[in-house]
DNA sequence: TTTCTTTGTTTAGCAACTGAAGAATCTCCG
DNA sequence: CGGAGATTCTTCAGTTGCTAAACAAAGAAA
């Protein structure tokens, strides 16, 4: 009865691939009803996609009083990609296979101070390792994605380095990224990645499309300003969420309370990194000290108004929160976000924020670098738009007016 | 050298038609250069364009060694649209031509508590009056816009009583598509139009495409967190912006200081609208009085930590102040927001944030709500997205597997 | 069996674009 | 003045990617 709307994705063939994936097994049928696209279409694109390996039938659904459908799945292990975080002091690698599933995972302290050329043949060795260690064809391997806070530079050397196609990014956009792929968000949702690391970050995915800005610098929530008088930040404001309630400030803030601090085992000031001492923390917080767990959930408090800020400012509908931080205190910041989302997300009435955990939350930028890759290279070359000055250059400068 | 990427817009038609909107005079071989398509179809298209009435050649182009261009401009009288914002107790319509220019305009004290059959009787009435005052042809009149602060309820008794298509939006929305439609920014910019009336909105419009959110309910910034231990806001929320720096926290300060409501001539409280005494007090501030200034500063202060916030999260190019409230008060707002972005925002290394205040923020709404007529009646037929719920609803629930 | 329903494939046809050839119009230069 | 070259614009055959509709295949109901 209800007219199917046309998909506006970039290429037919990516758009059914990507409907494959999200809905995990699917009929032909299905897809001609998640699509809009006619039977005659989905049939010709589907042999396609059978016919490169990427997609394979795996049995019959019941009949509903007709043939039965058959069912389609994606061939999880027909490529795979790589994905690289570069974190304070850390680099987390994984190999995935299409699914986006984690077939191979590393992680090595990082070296802040060797030189880019040291770490690149370093990095090339251990990615090396990661595809050996479980055997994988390197045909098989479509790419590598590099990710870190403010994306890296030194992608061309890793290309010459490893032989793979490298992409960089941002690690909150990429954790987005990997969320979308491994199919816990759906197809066309809108959503953001709240992502923790050393920094507060975000990822943003609108109707199924990732989001970067113009500049590349979209989800800068972590200098969202939650008090317009608050402590300076560097980057020249006040009251900057990161400030206020990052893992830094936290760290810093439990330092400052000498027997806390003592408790909890924490290193000196400068000494120990501040992703250690955050994990003291939390776990103090667990285990069931009250300062602990008050300096957290202040900070679970301005997380959650800077979430609410940016749901009501993108009328988001999931916000996952992701990122190695996370991945250790997020359940004490889960349901401090969940309630406050609850009761004054101002498109309530329309529909609710889901606010959960990413269920592999210290992996998921590098698992969202590896999905990166596999949107790329599968998604045949993505349409990009005109730069704005092209316009006005196609134009000779000087006008003579007639009528 | 380059080669030009493809529009994904809509349509061809729609993606040439907007170029020469936007460029105002263009040539074919500019609109090649702009679009990407080949020369073949866009002498195709400009030719139908120019068939339907809606591009015209004007003149030529000085010669760059051979045959010179003839330029083409949109024919901006070949076509009208009405648009309508209800604001606070107060109806403004605008009849704009196809650029967007207003050709008649009339404002009316709105009837609050008139019943709704009354309310679209007179609106018509008043709609009619519109389009007779400058004799134009109905036929030519496209549709009729109507925009208040989330959107209105009574469309389709509209669209009987009138005899135009309606389309119905938010006047944040609709604020942001008017500057865009005027050209004030560019074709492809990422920017948002901050939207001070009553209450305070944003409409976003991200790479030239409008970003309403999956409930229609994006651009609620409103309700940004500039303070957690604020005052109480009827959202659920403490610390919102507009109960921080809305007009309506403005005159309630203002009226809390019984000295400044007697010289600037404030109403009793609940006695004079909001937007008279918000006007008031902004005259006040002109005319010196240090009282009124101070309290439009410290409400700018936190409109520009809000504006910051949402230019960090969307990576904006550009911001537009507009509405009623900024067209009183906006010479004040605009320095503090601007010094506050040059200051702070994350992004100025790549590119700057440039804060503009609307040349025609008071009607802004209202022209904004024609534009979308022009909009959605010139771009045939948005493609609309399908629903996540139909996906799984194509699927039966029990499988059978195999292999 | 026969008949009906549902799934999937094939085919012709259409719409929109590209590429390349050609016509038109201008400048420049001998 | 009259080519030669440059540039703009048009025309048209050919490609691509889709739809609509007929058809074939597989099962359910009778």
């Amino acid at each position: 009865m209800s007219r199917p709307a046309r998909v506006t994705h970039a290429s037919t063939r990516a758009a059914v691939l990507d409907l494959v994936r999200a809905a995990g097994m699917i009929s032909r049928v299905g897809l001609v009803n998640a699509s809009g696209l006619t039977g005659g279409t989905i049939s010709t694109v589907v042999r396609g996609l059978i016919d490169e390996g990427l997609v394979a039938e795996t049995g019959h659904a019941e009949s509903t009083g007709g043939k039965r459908r058959v069912m389609l799945q994606l061939n999880h292990f027909a490529r795979y990609a790589v994905g690289v975080h570069l974190d304070d002091a850390r680099i987390t690698y994984v190999l995935t296979n299409l699914g986006g599933a984690v077939v191979a995972r590393i992680s090595r302290p990082g070296s802040a101070s060797e030189d880019p050329a040291a770490v690149v043949a370093r990095m090339a060795r251990e990615v090396d390792a990661l595809i050996d260690s479980v055997g994988v064809d390197r045909d098989r391997v479509l790419g590598l994605g590099l990710v870190s806070a403010g994306s890296p530079g030194f992608g061309e050397d890793l290309e010459r380095a490893t032989g793979l196609p490298v992409v960089l990014d941002d690690d909150a956009t990429a954790a987005a990224i990997g969320e979308h792929w491994s199919g816990g968000v759906g197809a066309t949702a809108t959503f953001a990645a709240l992502c923790m690391g050393s920094g507060i970050g975000a990822g943003i995915v609108l109707g199924g499309t990732t989001y970067r800005g113009p500049g590349g610098q979209a989800g800068g929530i972590g200098h969202a300003c939650l008090d317009v008088d608050g402590p300076p930040c560097p980057c020249g404001a006040r009251g900057c969420l990161e400030v206020l309630a990052g893992p830094a400030a936290v760290v810093a803030q439990a330092r400052a309370n000498r027997s806390l601090a003592r408790a909890a085992g924490l290193g000196r000031k400068g000494s120990a990194p501040v992703a250690a001492d955050f994990a003291a923390i939390s776990r103090a917080a667990r285990q069931g000290d009250g300062r602990a767990l008050a300096l957290l959930e202040r900070s679970a408090r301005y997380v959650a108004a800077a979430a609410r800020t940016l749901a009501n400012a993108l009328d988001l509908e999931v916000l996952v929160l992701t990122g190695p931080s996370f991945a250790i205190a997020g359940s004490t910041y889960l349901p401090v976000l969940r309630e406050e989302l609850d009761r004054a997300f101002i498109a309530r009435g329309v529909h609710p924020v889901s606010v959960r955990l990413s269920p592999s939350a210290a992996s998921a930028p590098a698992i969202g670098a590896a999905a990166i890759v596999l949107q790329s290279e599968l998604v045949p070359r993505s349409q990009g738009l005109r730069l704005p000055d092209d316009l006005a250059a196609g134009e000779p400068p000087v006008f003579q007016h007639a009528r």
